[in-house]
DNA sequence: GTGAAAGCGCTAACAA
DNA sequence: TTGTTAGCGCTTTCAC
């Protein structure tokens, strides 16, 4: 069934069935009902490439994602549950973390005539930067994970800054000085700025980043366990407090203290970023530090339309804030010294 | 930049582009060569929307999801990787569990005019089987999650009834007896034959399933922990072990346990279905049954291929096959009996 | 309010 | 080996 067959059956022209389908004006009630009904009764539906085409939209949107993990699924859901309402289709790509990859998927989405392109950066590189500048010259761009300081392209990402303060001062309220931390890989330009965040809240105290208080991670919760062994065998001083760039790192930190019976928060305490579904339901249930991750989703979709539906906007770049959750894995120091002089 | 453009620049005819950016005989190397050299330096991309119109081909695939969950992400990946590598871009949807959207979807891939559609089925209705039937009439469907066992449409699906089966034996094999279950939600196909599972493996040993020893969740760690409470409560006789129908559950379950200080395994056993990822790094570490995910997804998008390829092939239901992953969730109880009759 | 007709950018059959 | 041309199924002027 094409339009053609459509007009032939209601007896009118594609013109007239094309404006009834599009729901625009210029029809008589009566054509207009006669020909839904032929519509309906023959199940036609609309060729959207041939329609893509024709009227030069595709009304599609790209998604570019690093590798396709659980980490994006919260984003992503956002994306299609706000574009299909839209109707809007999206077009979704993996490059499996390899660059050349990321570069056949970017053209594969140019090709595909997509109206705007979501693009969850990953790892930044020089070389991604000029592609992502080029691109969007063409089709709108939003960034996600990483914005690019010096270009002005909008982006929405979590305030991993702010997030990693919050944590930081919870700990030092609860009376921790002998603070160590769990950093991300050395790409993650956000991951950098949780770090800096660590620096500065310990000169801020002026405590001591003791030698062995830093070490990485690869945000898996292997490496975690790994980062947690480094801690404890290359410090001089057992730190009172861990903090950890993400929950996952966070709990194989945790895995490593408890294999080596060490208690926490008992005796270190330990405190993630992210507040993954697994958190809550962990033992001990993690304190961490929330990302809303289906907002930021939310919000880089409505950001892109904003985008497409006016090139000239400027570009906004949304900082999300993060949220201090509270749960079991830090200890309360000031809690213990009241005890101690109440005992 | 157009295809007659570079016709023109490259001094030939559209139809000898057309060729040469396909990859077609009939170009003498000479011509092919120059035009490539333009199509280079003008970055010449061809809009697959007219080629899609022009071919009849719209080298894409669609993908229809229930409900975008962290338990697809690697199905997904897999089927994204499979066709992007072969130059398939694939249109994702998500129907937020309501059918009227689930429609909307499948509709709006029709009309998308993709090659193929992989179907995770969730929930399973009459409605949406009559829905599957029809769409599979105009292009070819693969399903996965669930099975119409009456219809030749092919799927494919984890062995759930074998992987119970066999985390079931490792149970009895380790001297369980008194065994509870928790069950998967009442919709899910495959969740019930988890259940029947459970069930053959208890009445051939001639295991008594006692009041309270079966109840029911929705696969959220929540209802594990609901789950296992009323096991607790509701039983007369407090069970060895319980398989779970899902690491999730059986995670809610150690959770609730913890909480009475009823320790695992040394208490009760628990062991679950799935091995996501946190299993292996959740304490205890949880003995249970792995689904090869990515694999499934692997094979699904295969068979999509194989069937589009020939739509006369008889559909296929691909059982993939689970395996047992003994960790420290599960206790031996006849070790404990040697123990006892030596010491 | 309605229809005829020109394209959208390509592919593919056919002619040369 | 190459070019001409007729569509693909729609949208969108522009007449009427």
């Amino acid at each position: 069934m094409k339009i053609k067959d459509i007009a032939k059956l209601a007896g009118v022209s594609i013109a007239t069935v094309s404006r009834v389908v599009n729901d625009k004006p210029g029809v008589r009630d009566e054509v207009r009902e006669k020909v839904k009904e032929v519509i309906k009764e023959h199940e036609y539906k609309p060729n959207l490439i041939a329609r893509g085409l024709s009227s030069k939209k595709s009304n599609i949107i790209g998604l570019l994602l690093p590798k396709f993990t659980a980490y994006y699924t919260e984003q992503v859901d956002a994306i299609i549950n706000y574009c299909n309402q839209k109707g809007y289709r999206v077009m979704i790509t993996s490059s499996v973390g390899r660059f050349e990859g990321e570069l056949k998927n970017l053209s594969m989405l140019y090709k595909s005539q997509v109206e705007g392109i979501l693009y969850f950066v990953g790892k930044m590189t020089e070389e991604k930067k000029e592609n992502i500048e080029k691109i969007n010259k063409e089709i709108p761009v939003v960034l996600l994970d990483q914005a690019i300081e010096e270009l002005s392209i909008p982006a929405v990402l979590p305030d991993n800054y702010g997030g990693a303060v919050k944590a930081m001062n919870h700990l030092v309220n609860s009376g921790h000085k002998k603070i160590a931390f769990i950093k991300a890989p050395y790409y993650d330009l956000e991951g950098e700025k949780r770090y800096r965040a660590y620096q500065d809240i310990m000169r801020r105290n002026n405590f001591e980043i003791k030698e062995g208080y830093v070490q990485g991670s690869d945000y898996s919760i292997e490496s975690g366990y790994k980062a947690m062994e480094n801690i404890l065998s290359k410090s001089d001083q057992m730190p009172t407090a861990v903090l950890a760039s993400n929950d996952g790192t966070a709990i194989g930190a945790i895995n490593y203290l408890r294999e080596e019976r060490i208690e926490v928060p008992e005796d270190i305490s330990v405190m993630g970023i992210d507040d993954i579904e697994i958190a809550k339901h962990f033992i001990p249930k993690l304190t961490t530090v929330k990302q809303d991750l289906y907002y930021v989703g939310d919000e880089a979709i409505k950001l892109l339309f904003d985008y497409i539906d006016n090139k000239d906007l400027k570009a906004k770049k949304l900082i999300v804030e993060q949220e201090l959750v509270i749960r079991d894995s830090v200890r309360n120091l000031n809690d213990k010294l009241q005890v101690r002089s109440n005992g």
